[in-house]
DNA sequence: TTTGTTAATGATAATCGTTCTCATTTGCAT
DNA sequence: ATGCAAATGAGAACGATTATCATTAACAAA
């Protein structure tokens, strides 16, 4: 199977907990999942998986490059499958949906900006904190 | 004095802690502290000002439109003094320095990034991380 | 000035996300 | 099947931050 695979060519070891972890954000619908988001789906899901567990596959998964963690506002760590396709983020202010977006310009003008003031860019994180103009947005409070 | 008349016009009380950590801010060197960066200053300076109230204070500050508050990589908060010109950051990934900068080029092209997704762009958070590729950085481990 | 009211403070407990510890279990090569 | 290193789970520990609450300070009114 596809998570087997994944994680073998990763060099991870597979084990239950981590197949599971894995599948999760390969079949679920949201994308963006935090450590307590995991951890609660996969207890929904009957799995018998530690906390401790989750946080540490998290961060094996993001050094092993299958995962992606960002820094959102709000102080814990959310995590998406990398597929290869870098971008950045919109956050809705009204009901905190994230929409993702990629635009070259300001990529390349990062790594300009950087190079002109003596950096080398090895990473970068945008976030853009916007309203809806459009009426799709739910206004979900809280 | 100039801090109390800040105060003021910010529709804060002023009290001994916040007349000091305002006057942190604007003396300091630094234009990069932390909660804890604060207190201990404030405690190296004589003051006793508890932990809380610095986190209090900063808060407020943050609301009234005195410091602006970031999120770089590390789970703490850092405050700098907000004196309009809005700008993004460029973290030194082996010393830690934190370089500031702003490009016009970004700054549009975000705007126009979330308006052609539907949506108006409140404020947005990008920082860099990068290697110094010139000889200054002071390799300052940890 | 003294006084009174209310907001601000400081000490400390509590909370939250996350990491650490360590005894037990599991994956997997023998 | 067997052994052993690596992985796990439960819970303690941790660091940053927030909440609680009794005490104190700021400031307006007398």
């Amino acid at each position: 199977m596809t998570g087997t695979t994944n994680l073998k060519s990763a060099g991870l070891k597979s084990t239950l907990p981590r197949i599971k972890v894995l599948a999760l954000f390969e079949v679920s619908g949201e994308r963006h999942l935090s450590a307590e988001d995991v951890y609660k789906k996969l207890l929904a899901g009957g799995e018998d998986i530690g906390l401790a567990t989750v946080y540490r596959v998290l961060t094996q998964f993001e050094h092993a490059g299958l995962l992606v963690r960002h820094h959102f506002e709000g102080g814990k760590s959310v995590f998406e499958l990398n597929q290869g396709n870098h971008h950045d983020h919109i956050v809705c202010l009204q009901c905190g949906r994230v929409e993702e977006f990629c635009d070259a310009a300001i990529e390349a003008r990062q790594k300009k900006a950087a190079a002109e003031r003596g950096f080398a860019m090895h990473s970068h994180s945008l976030q853009i904190y916007a309203d809806c103009t459009k009426p799709r947005c739910p206004h979900k409070p809280k």
